[in-house]
DNA sequence: GTCTATAGCTGGATAGAC
DNA sequence: GTCTATCCAGCTATAGAC
């Protein structure tokens, strides 16, 4: 005997798998062309289907922008969460930045999707949004481990690590021009952080995350 | 008498204003719509004339791309070399990153034009990219006089300024959350570089400018 | 759900009269 | 040099048959 729950989450299953590939092409293709040139007629030839079947899944390109968001949300989330080799705290916070420049450089798209807000009526749902948000959890416990609670070195540590990257994706991309600075960077920053604790006042006025950072 | 050079400075005169005037339109297009939304259509109307027109003064949209470089790099070089209130190095390299900021911030457009390489097509051509290597030369003459001369040093400098901005326009467009943290992200760079000096082992390979820093 | 066909629009760029 | 008028390509999105 066949209940109907079975049969709605079978179909459900099926749709998801359907959405599932559908973002798979668009992301293989935004690789390949850049997030610019996205277009519904080369992801529909790239997906096997026709524009008017992309649009029986999403109800429009934004959509389908949200969803690719949420995936690389995801998979940037997992990368991050990975366990590491060492347990020093210093060595998995050069790790940590590491991970998050290695994801970056590895496609620039991924990057402009996620860190930098390029697409003009764009912006991500809460949903696809919120790994982003454990991501950041994350980070701030390793900075945590080493003995960096202020908001202030929180907002100095993602604008360290994005400069870093910016700079290599834009103006030496394929190289290592700026990640090869990685390590001094952090060796850097924790000892401003050592050297200033309780010397400096920490920043009086509240503050607000409002985008994704390490 | 009126000999043939002059009547054809007069009419270059003539030309030249003309397209200035373009430019100034679309500037003033660009930073109240954004850079991705600049169409010719829009730009004529705005100059107060019509599309074919804009093609008796420009090739194609690119050279109209490139023009507005050519004007934001001259606008950024003048800026940058303005005089400082005081001869301390340390405070000229925090008041260099602070106009550097201020520049940036004020109009994002502009930096995503100059600093970012997010136009498909588009690269500047040697006559408008030539203001932004003079800037460059400026800066690192600046971060000499703080005994700064290692290429490596100078890469981490243009990250440490571009992420602060970056951060600065992405997240918290308007406000000052990563800005205010110039003054003690100078020091600290100013502090691990006095630290390290015939410390550390310099970097081996060649380094080669592809893009506009600071 | 999936297709063919097409609407409806906006983009860059041009022809040709004046 | 400046216009009117137009071309043509690309885009998102939809109507309607199956």
């Amino acid at each position: 005997m066949i209940n109907t729950a079975e049969i709605t989450d079978w179909r459900e299953a099926r749709r998801r798998a359907a959405r599932d590939a559908i973002i798979d092409a668009a992301w293989s293709l935004v690789v390949e062309e850049g997030l610019a040139g996205l277009s519904l007629r080369d992801l529909a030839r790239r997906a096997g289907i026709t524009v008017p079947t992309v649009y029986a899944y999403f109800d429009s390109k934004n959509a389908i922008y949200d969803a690719m968001f949420g995936r690389a949300a995801t998979e940037f989330a997992e990368r991050m969460a990975e366990p590491f080799d060492s347990d020093d705290p210093r060595e998995v916070l050069k790790a940590t930045a590491r991970r998050f420049s290695q994801f970056c450089t590895n496609s620039p798209a991924h990057y402009q999707l996620l860190f930098q807000r390029t697409i003009p009526g764009f912006e991500p749902s809460p949903e696809s949004y919120a790994p982003a948000v454990g991501s950041l959890a994350l980070a701030r416990g390793r900075l945590a481990l080493n003995g960096i609670t202020e908001a202030r070195h929180l907002d100095m540590w993602t604008a360290l690590i994005t400069g870093l990257v910016d700079q290599q994706v834009s103006n030496d991309p394929g190289g290592d021009r700026w990640t090869r600075l990685i390590d001094e960077m952090v060796d850097m920053f924790l000892a401003h952080c050592k050297s200033t604790r309780a010397s400096r006042k920490p920043a009086s006025r509240p503050t607000q995350v409002k985008g994704v950072h390490t």
